[in-house]
DNA sequence: GGATTTATGTCAACAGTCCTGACATATTTT
DNA sequence: AAAATATGTCAGGACTGTTGACATAAATCC
């Protein structure tokens, strides 16, 4: 059998609602499953260094960052700074991630990783990067087009920014 | 700009290596912040129940696969009999979710929501497919069996089983 | 029919990650 | 000099996951 997705008008830019809602029914599980396995992948070398999902955020967006301010990082991360705290400490204990007082602003904390925060993330990057190479194999350039403007338009608006993309507030206009 | 999905060949049916290392890199983070963002609309449902994600996840699968038995709700979500028990323990001294002893197999547990639990269920599977009928609107069928397709395909086989698909095992076939 | 396995439940302890509230320090801005 | 800002830390609580141990009832095996 086919799934909500696969049985729909013959126009492609004509999706009936009922359509959309069954195809979105199934997405919340797609969007769970998906989720859980692409996470997994870097939780099992997380386990290899003692380190939670936590420290993976943390060290991502310090190490394609570099010299991300404390106060920046949280906003990329919507927690509370005495949750990153506990998280950076250990980061920075483990010599995973450096300080460095800001130049122009000496209250700030510039962070960025090591050379061995680097490794890590490099391990982790490739990880996730590696299941989705291969989940990407067999799409064309509209599905992966799709796949983009989908997750770019699940975003909300402030998150979608942090996007560089000519479709930018797409979302309200008619495809070309 | 550009994003690193849309720079690629001409050729709907090939992508260089490193389009599609570039398009993965960037999918990291499409992966993080849809799904952050995703699971945050029904957060705020939960909160005001307090309750939390994994009363969501348990309530979800039981309203889902009605009469559901505990050891098979384990193998979905994936977690230890210990933890569920505190989640489920909670549901049912809520009224959310019954317990019925099975008829074939008197050890078991059959699991199903209460008229409670179905109106909260719906109250949250509402706010996330309406976020995604949202997203699919201006996507056409390309689009969205793209989505599908990749989202799919980053699941373990295991995992992919649970949709019942036309493409099951197509991640080593040549679309047609 | 007695022994074993299976399905479920529970107690206890621990870890990770998030939260709120309060308070401290250094630095910049007004 | 006073106020605001960036950061750090202490304390306590909530949720969700883990391991290990033990208990009960029911099904299955020999």
């Amino acid at each position: 059998m086919d799934g909500p997705l696969s049985d729909l008008p013959t126009n492609p830019n004509t999706l009936s609602s009922a359509s959309l809602d069954a195809a979105a029914l199934e997405a919340i599980e797609l969007m769970f499953f998906a989720y859980r396995d692409f996470t997994d992948v870097a939780d099992r070398i997380l386990e290899e260094h003692d380190l939670g999902r936590a420290h993976h955020r943390a060290l991502y967006f310090i190490g394609t960052n570099g010299g991300i301010t404390v106060g920046h990082l949280l906003e990329i991360l919507n927690i509370t700074k005495q949750s990153l705290s506990r998280v950076l400490r250990r980061l920075i204990d483990l010599g995973l991630v450096e300080q460095k007082v800001g130049s122009s602003d000496r209250r700030q904390r510039l962070l960025m990783v090591s050379p061995e925060g680097q490794a890590l993330l490099d391990e982790l990057i490739d990880a996730q990067r590696a299941l989705l190479v291969q989940a990407f194999k067999d799409a064309n350039t509209d599905n992966l087009q799709g796949f983009r403007q989908v997750m770019l338009s699940i975003m909300t608006e402030e998150d979608r920014q942090r996007f560089d993309s000519a479709i930018q507030g797409w979302s309200n206009e008619r495809a070309a």
